[in-house]
DNA sequence: GGTGAAAGCGAGGACCA
DNA sequence: TGGTCCTCGCTTTCACC
């Protein structure tokens, strides 16, 4: 797996990914008819684009809601100081909680910025001020819930233009 | 599909939607295997969780570095007053913008949380000042941008514990 | 709910243009 | 690069515990 970036990718490879993106499960077959190439190719590139890197991983979509977790919550972060270590270990940290969906180092206001779940609003609180509040160097916490979730899925965009 | 919460998930469903969510192309017999199940059952399982909408969809998750996506931003959004006319066209408006990857609304100072990306900085400036500043009823932006992911994948927390 | 088996199909490779 | 063919193993669906 290659991590540079710059990878030549031409318009089949785009509309191939933008296929795989939206369903991953496509068999090798039907994804060469979408894109109008035969399968042996079609099944090449995408093997290529996996070893590039470009597909990181394949992954079924759950609903949080079905799974218990009635609560998503963004949570926004200032450090007391910006020492690497502090920093590096909050992230380690994080890292490891399953609760935590994403976290993101911004720039701005606050440090970081992360993505959590809970079951209810009294387990966030909960889990907020056991695991979070009290990590080693926290200076402010922020926290916003998601009242609706407008658009998800997390899907890049793929333009042909690009290329 | 059911919209419902509280599907009946016992130990095996969760290991299975586990499994299923780090890896969407394990083989039924694969999958099977790692639950300690037989391939006929397991595959009835995946269906069951499927119709249910317990998993939503399979997704190739794509390097945006290497798509050309080098910048991502989180941009809170303030809109000038609340009626529902004013948010729901602007949801619309956004769910059709390819480069907002989410978009949720949330509680607290600002209405609306965005994960952009974008080709550059000076590309998201433009952006930033062409397409999302000039819809209407926005009062105030404020966009942070991601200097380091330190989690994603968005993955949930199956824990068998919580069956 | 679980097992076993049968049929059809796709993955993945060899090889040619 | 792309196309064709081939083979093995898997998916999928039975009928039956």
């Amino acid at each position: 797996m290659k991590n540079h970036a710059s990878i030549e990718l031409d318009r089949l490879d785009l509309r191939l990914l933008q296929e795989i993106q939206q369903d991953a499960r496509l068999t090798t077959a039907e994804l060469a008819e979408r894109i109008s190439l035969s399968a042996s190719p079609c099944w090449r590139r995408l093997k290529r684009l996996e070893e590039e890197g470009v597909v990181e991983g394949y992954h079924a979509r759950l609903n949080a809601e079905q799974l218990g977790w009635g609560v998503t919550a963004f949570v926004h972060i200032m450090m007391e100081n910006h020492s690497a270590e502090l920093c590096t270990q909050f992230e380690e940290t994080v890292r490891h909680i399953p609760e935590v969906i994403s976290c993101h180092n911004i720039s701005g206001q606050y440090d970081f910025l992360l993505q959590i779940v809970a079951r209810d609003l009294q387990s966030f609180g909960e889990f907020a001020r056991k695991t979070i509040r009290s990590l080693p160097g926290i200076k402010e916490i922020n926290s916003s819930f998601s009242l609706k979730e407008v658009k998800t899925g997390n899907a890049l965009p793929v333009e042909p233009s690009t290329a």
